[in-house]
DNA sequence: TTCACTAACGCAAATTATTTGCTTTTATAC
DNA sequence: GTATAAAAGCAAATAATTTGCGTTAGTGAA
């Protein structure tokens, strides 16, 4: 009677949650948010819209659903300098990425939902990234912030910024990373 | 033909919105909220239901205009010792409110909001209530961190904790505290 | 005061979204 | 194959939202 979280893959099942997906990704794309309907997504989907009721129970939960898949990072970040220069990178593409009209709008929709699962999963991801950067920078011997004054200290500030204020510009970002570093009083 | 931001104190257009306001609020606080509607809303307020719509445009403004007035603070924060124990008493107080059942629920309503002017206006009472301890502890003569840094490193990690993780508790909020104040290295 | 003006409200019909009971389909395990 | 159960489809019933139009109540000028 309850609907599964990751359906078999392959099932009918998640053939119609890849549609759905897919139909509210497009039409985040192509039109105003304010327009997207249930009716008109499982129209575009293939779907009845019962379906989609049921799935998800209401258009706040499946814009989150999406959001976070969205949001879900593809790999390892890429690895081309110094642990220190990698994440820079990282961070100023991450902030960058959340900074837009997308972005933003998926922080919000994943905010949103009632069910408060997507956002701590969206928490999760950014500390899986975060973690690879220290494990590098271990390895290598080379001085790295904790976790958590990354979490507290890069991530948080650029995140509150957004939600609440300005979206933060790249100097900015590469201030707080500079802040953070141990043994390097903010230089540059 | 549009609305105002602020009736006019007296008018029957004010005596709507507060009676709106304090319609939501009751229902908040007795009921699942789920099943606040427009319609239950309204009903309980003596108004009708395309009044509302026609105002506040969706139940998300609606909720998020409320939240916001909520979150507004009444006056200036206490002052009862150095700058920095009033501050102390003010950020943990104001974690504390902000991880409540009721505080996570009104930051979501802000954020969820298709216009994000009531999100900047919390921003905004945020920064205008540091300014007071600012402004105290340099009468004083008293070190104390810049309004960037208390934004950026005292509150961004507790709202980001409680959109994205865990409430944080009063021995974390002490510490980002501790940790910012200038000219004393995070004793404790 | 009175009067004209208009923003905001009420009412009700029309539209659209949501819920729900029941049936049918389709993976999966036996 | 066949049985089973999760998930989908369909359609009727309910509930929310939008909208056109008439009414009310503050406001400002005579």
């Amino acid at each position: 009677m309850g609907y599964r979280e990751n359906p078999r893959p392959g099932g009918r099942s998640a053939r119609v949650q890849a549609a759905v997906h897919q139909s509210v990704r497009d039409m985040l794309a192509t039109m105003d948010r304010a327009d997207v309907t249930i009716p008109l997504i499982a129209q575009r989907a293939n779907v009845t819209p019962s379906t989609i009721y049921r799935r998800w129970g209401d258009l706040q939960q499946l814009l989150a659903d999406v959001a976070a898949s969205h949001l879900q990072p593809e790999g390892e970040p890429a690895s081309i300098g110094s642990a220190r220069e990698d994440l820079e990178a990282w961070v100023e593409q991450y902030a960058d990425e959340m900074a837009s009209g997308v972005g933003r709008q998926m922080l919000r929709d994943v905010l949103a939902a009632a069910d408060s699962a997507n956002a701590e999963k969206c928490g999760t991801y950014t500390r899986y990234q975060l973690a690879v950067f220290i494990a590098r920078a271990e390895k290598c011997g080379e001085p790295f912030p904790t976790l958590t004054d990354l979490m507290d200290h890069v991530i948080s500030p650029i995140i509150y910024r957004i939600l609440f204020d300005q979206a933060p510009g790249s100097d900015y970002v590469r201030r707080l990373v500079a802040k953070v570093m141990p043994e390097s009083a903010a230089g540059a």
